[in-house]
RNA sequence: GGGCCGUUAGCUCAGUCGGUAGAGCAUUGCACUUUUAAUGCAGUGGUCAUUGGUUCGAAUCCAAUACGGCCCA
């Protein structure tokens, strides 16, 4: 017995085809090699003549998507869609194919995978083409594709399907591409300039590095409660206490939190540590990694992104937390923000609450997020972070309040945190304290208090500076992606409300009645 | 968590004042040996997200729920 997905007569149709298949010899061969790639051929031969082409008389085999199919009696015209852009037309003639296998093509589908083997030419109209001798189905596809001219747009079937979204949308697939680029251009900067790459654990006992609720999980052998990462940061540095002084980290990492069109729970950061170096080093690092990422990708320093162009080639703008509150509100006077009672009153009269414990930092770093985040359009580098909302941040030799740290925003979105590492490690246990005092007091996010870190510390780390980016913002930016989930292949998504896993006890007499999975 | 909007054929979308549903593409059949969203002719295809309510009658009005989108916190 089996229950069945939402089937239709389309699909049933095309099942019963398949059952020809089966009935016909191996229904899904794998014994076919291709030799070539659409984009490459028409990067290779897209500029020669027709004749040229006839007397080149260049054979291929070529296999994929059956996208576009033309059928005109005796002979037909089709598109396949590889991995590569564009897609090579196939032509097709009864008579230049051994007998029946024209009838048999006739009867695919597209979205079947198919394999051509011919010559390389020029149609009538100029199109550059395959001449086939030889076509097989590879695999048949059941289920029926989306409208060849508008293709999948419903945004939910995107996200849930992305492998519709992914053969119908180049657009999706250009998106991807290029991320996997950025990742490559990163790691290829990063390791050109010394960093060893490491991988840290996910699950932690004590979840640090940032201030965020994290996934619990449970290992059964040990009986222990883990916490998935919520940032590598502090295995990291206990990296760099260990000598690896140079370090990064592509990290997957977790956070229990909504989900906005820039938050996923599992998001992508780039996390890199130099000893002997300070913030301002990686705020050059920084500027120097994204003018090459943009020259790299683009082609030019200029980045268009929702309508508006950014020079990343100019110098990013610098400036600290407090000059950035007076400069976007003029009726913010400098000493009303030094003294905790003024600036408690600046917050009220904005709208932000205020807690008891709150200090003076703390409701800076508020009206700033209120205030001035999303109008920092231009690239441009924040610091002075104070102490109190940076607890594992160096302090500043001549203002011990504030942190020698940065954030970096463009478009009006954090897209990098960095900081000279505080390596003090009787501040930094103070800090942790005051951290689980916070967290004692209902601060969920607040940090705990990590023992083993404050060892490694009293080992000595090195003068560090370390900087987390955002790759899945920073895919957006490059990508003039609206939102985090179109960078993200398989975002995360309330389940669909009834889903049927199709299970066939014919064949597998082991298994149990059929899985019948129910959101509630 | 709050507000607004959406859910109709495999896909993209119409659906007027409440009278049991329509197009294009896909698909099926026929024709067609250089097409480009091929073309021509003829068909098939629907639990109008779900549940309940109002009504003689609901895709349409009301409510709840589910899922999604945008904005806000």
């Amino acid at each position: 017995m089996s229950e069945q997905l939402d089937e239709n007569k389309l699909i049933a149709l095309r099942r019963e085809k398949l059952a020809e298949l089966r009935q016909g010899g191996i229904p899904f061969p794998n014994d076919f090699r291709r030799d070539a790639l659409a984009g490459e051929l028409h990067r290779r031969y897209g500029d020669e003549t027709a004749e040229a082409l006839e007397e080149l008389a260049v054979s291929v085999k070529l296999a994929g998507r059956l996208m576009g199919k033309r059928i005109m009696g005796k002979a037909s015209f089709a598109h396949i869609q590889d991995m590569s852009e564009p897609r090579m037309q196939i032509f097709l003639q009864k008579d230049a194919l051994v007998d029946g296998v024209y009838e048999d093509f006739k009867g695919w589908d597209l979205g079947d995978i198919i394999a051509v083997e011919g010559v390389m030419f020029r149609t009538k109209t100029g199109e550059l083409s395959v001449k086939a001798r030889e076509i097989r189905l590879l695999t048949k596809s059941l289920r029926p594709l989306p409208e060849k001219f508008h293709g999948l747009t419903d945004a939910e079937t995107c996200y849930r399907q992305r492998y519709v979204d992914l053969i119908m949308n180049e657009d999706s697939r250009r998106v991807f591409q290029l991320r996997s680029a950025i990742v490559r251009y990163i790691r290829e900067f990063l390791s050109e300039r010394g960093f060893i790459e490491a991988e840290t654990p996910m699950m932690q006992v004590i979840p640090g590095g940032a201030r965020a609720k994290p996934f619990v999980t449970h290992h059964n052998a040990l009986g222990l409660d883990l916490y998935l990462r919520i940032a590598p940061e502090l295995y990291l540095k206990r990296l760099v206490v260990g000598g690896f002084e140079k370090v990064f980290e592509i990290n997957r990492s977790f956070r229990n939190e909504g989900l906005s069109t820039r938050h996923n729970p599992e998001f992508t950061m780039i996390e890199f540590y130099q000893a002997y170096a300070d913030y301002r080093d990686l705020m050059d690092l920084t500027e120097t990694l994204l003018r090459g990422i943009a020259l790299s990708l683009l082609g030019t320093t200029v980045v268009t992104h929702q309508g508006k162009d950014y020079d990343l080639g100019q110098p990013f703008r610098r400036m600290t937390v407090l000059e950035s509150i007076l400069q976007y509100n003029p009726d913010i006077r400098a000493e009303d923000l030094a003294e905790r009672e003024s600036a408690a009153k600046i917050a009220a009269r904005l709208g932000i609450p205020v807690a008891i414990g709150d200090g003076l930092g703390k409701i800076q770093t508020e009206i700033f997020e209120k205030t001035v985040e999303d109008r920092l359009d231009e690239p441009t580098f924040i610091t002075a972070y104070p102490a109190e909302v940076s607890p594992l941040a160096r302090r500043n030799d001549d203002n011990p309040f504030v942190t020698d740290r940065f954030e970096f925003f463009v478009g009006g979105r954090e897209l990098a945190n960095g900081f000279s590492e505080l390596n003090d490690p009787e501040d930094q246990a103070e800090r942790f304290r005051k951290q689980v005092e916070d967290k004692a007091a209902g601060d969920e996010e607040a940090m705990h208090f990590d023992a083993d870190y404050i060892r490694a510390l009293e080992y000595g780390l090195p003068p560090t500076a370390g900087e987390g980016i955002g790759i899945d913002r920073l895919v957006m930016f490059f990508t003039d992606s609206p939102s985090i989930r179109d960078v993200i292949l398989f975002p995360h998504m309330r389940p669909e409300a009834v889903q049927t896993i199709r299970v066939d006890d014919s064949r597998r007499p082991e298994a149990g009645p059929a899985i019948q999975i129910e959101s509630s």
